[in-house]
DNA sequence: ATAAGTGCAAAGGTTTTGCAGTCGG
DNA sequence: CCGACTGCAAAACCTTTGCACTTAT
């Protein structure tokens, strides 16, 4: 991860964009997190760090990684935005609605429906949003 | 809709709940609206019906209606929260991202495999989100 | 009668922003 | 060097809430 947040550093540097003592912190701390972190956790994690960022700042960043395509925002159902590296293959979230927890899936037939539908109406994707809220079975 | 509005209110009152000049006022307002308002934009409505409705009576209706099934609330991406009547069969949304305009759609298949997904990993849906950020075609 | 509902204004939680100072390229 | 970036505190934004008053049943 720390490899990979360097990746990162250099990416930005060649698209115009400064890498200042808080990006490279931030970017660590993302690189290193492998659940669903907020702005106020990413934050606590970064101070944690030793970071010194300013929450005010965590956001400016995250909006700039976001358009940097570094991160992907999630937004569940009125909670506050989650953030997760853009590093990996396209998946859908499922949310234990009891537990909180946040599991990852993918599904290629879903996927080619939903370009379908929107064909035949005359669109095309830009992006989507599935999310299934769920329940252990018993 | 005013049928409509009155059938509802009957429903309200059987639930023990109270059908107040502005719950009246409000389920008129939704029974009327084809489109999916945020809570200001119900207020502004009401308020041009000559309604008399507070703005927190409002979101402490839509949270009421929600609650007896008569509307559903939408939360699209980073928006105030939209609502729609929920006498209509289930569906989902396509958003078009230059119009803001909202659409309608139902997929038996994706919807099938939904649940397949959720049994799979052992659980069971309570509910689901899926929306699709589109852009005309050309 | 009386519990449920309302209006108002204040507070809540998340996110954005103006401004003066700082720093990366 | 200088424009992009930061911290701070204030504000914006949507939504909820405490309290005293009103009203549906």
């Amino acid at each position: 991860m720390e490899n990979r947040a360097t990746q990162l550093e250099q990416a930005l540097r060649r698209a115009g964009v400064r890498v200042t003592r808080q990006r490279a912190a931030l970017l660590r701390v993302i690189a290193g997190s492998e659940d669903h972190p907020d702005a106020a956790e990413l934050h606590r994690r970064a101070e944690a760090a030793g970071a010194g960022v300013s929450l005010a700042t965590v956001y400016r960043t995250l909006t700039t990684l976001q358009t940097q395509g570094v991160i992907e925002k999630l937004e569940f159902q009125g909670e506050p935005a989650r953030w997760e590296a853009a590093d990996q293959r396209h998946h859908d979230h499922m949310i234990d609605v009891d537990t909180g927890a946040v599991m990852e899936f993918t599904n290629d037939r879903i996927e080619r429906l939903q370009a379908e539908i929107a064909a035949e109406m005359g669109y095309e994707i830009v992006h989507h949003r599935l999310e299934l809220y769920v329940r252990r079975r018993g």
